[in-house]
DNA sequence: CACGTTCTGATGCACTTGCATCGTATCGCA
DNA sequence: TGCGATACGATGCAAGTGCATCAGAACGTG
């Protein structure tokens, strides 16, 4: 057995090299001889690692989308101590929203990704999976606010998961678009949390 | 003088052909030549309205907001039978979100554009305006609505507005990609301009 | 230390791209 | 009807694309 390459690390630094250079300058400018460039590889390292570009760039949107999921799956799971399910709900849609600055290049990337869906069956599957996962979370949450009666009893935690997700995203794109900054579409979230809340100062 | 040819009627045909090839299969499949044929003209004919290719995106990025700008102001301008103002903010709202199928289009070059917007100043700067203007405009419907006594008076109409805003834009992603269908997405959208209703049974 | 397998990266290739060029067709006007 | 300005569209061109190829380096194993 000769010489043995982490071909899943590498994957990992391609799929970020990709991401770097959408977020500088959109998807068609992603070529493969530039990400090898960014990445520090070679070409052939690339061609390597993924047969066409399309499953490139297909990895580097399933990078993305589990990096968010799990960064709001994690926030959850680890609430040893328990947290007001308020505080929950605030903290895990701000992060979806991937508002803060340190985000910029993942909301970039996702938004290129969200473009180029309806022109490419596999990522328009991506997106959906990870949209649902998503929707998930929330209408968990806001069930587990009504539990706690934090969260008003009427409401049906289906629909207005979907509400503040769509909101999330619209967030998002707003603030990329130079619209907003990560501060007031933060705050214009947290508005409208407060409108489902009992006590809208139970705010995280 | 010699042969006239109508250049507006021209550039207006060929944007309408880079949206369709966009809405199609992404920018980065639009070519001058795809182009030219979808027009049916020849290259030189779009190398004549269009300095460059940029300039040629570009225009069709402002022929698309001109469009939903207008057909929005449209919707308010001919209300000659003074309509309940709820009813005008519901049907607005409907109109930005590009949610009816005839829309598909637009809203997939709009998501196109707003994906390459960081990569583009110009880019940027013409969607910037056109938030800016459609802002404006469901603000003053709000506080219209207030007015008239059909919106609570306690909503800051700014605020309302730009949550408004960001909630069609999230609805139409979700719809493009495939996440919700335009009619769930519409009842999503109605229900959250409810809430801001003194009456809900006011809604058009 | 060789052997054989795996990986590398330079190069080639067919193709497309945006843009420039230029002879020709087309028209308004004298 | 002929002139001259204008628009046309085919073609050329250099650059860049994704992908295939392949000689050789790098490495674990006998």
């Amino acid at each position: 057995m000769p010489r043995q390459v982490d071909y899943e690390e590498r994957r990992r630094r391609i799929a970020e090299a990709v991401c770097t250079l959408i977020a500088r300058s959109g998807m068609e400018a992603v070529s493969l001889r530039d990400v090898a460039a960014q990445a520090d590889v070679s070409m052939g390292a690339v061609q390597r690692c993924f047969r066409t570009k399309e499953d490139m760039l297909l990895f580097a949107l399933k990078h993305v989308s589990q990096h968010v999921s799990e960064r709001a799956n994690q926030r959850i799971a680890a609430t040893h101590t328990p947290q007001a399910a308020a505080t929950l709900l605030s903290h895990t849609l701000a992060e979806l929203a991937l508002l803060d600055e340190a985000s910029k290049t993942q909301a970039h990337v996702w938004l290129a990704f969200v473009a180029h869906a309806p022109a490419s069956e596999k990522l328009a599957a991506v997106l959906h999976d990870t949209y649902a996962e998503l929707h998930r979370l929330i209408a968990w949450l806001i069930r587990y606010g009504q539990d706690t009666q934090e969260v008003l009893q009427g409401l049906d935690a289906e629909h207005e998961a979907h509400t503040l997700l769509a909101l999330a995203d619209g967030l998002t794109v707003h603030v990329l678009a130079g619209q907003h900054t990560p501060a007031t579409a933060l705050a214009l979230l947290q508005r409208h949390i407060d409108v489902l809340l009992t006590n809208p100062s139970d705010r995280g």
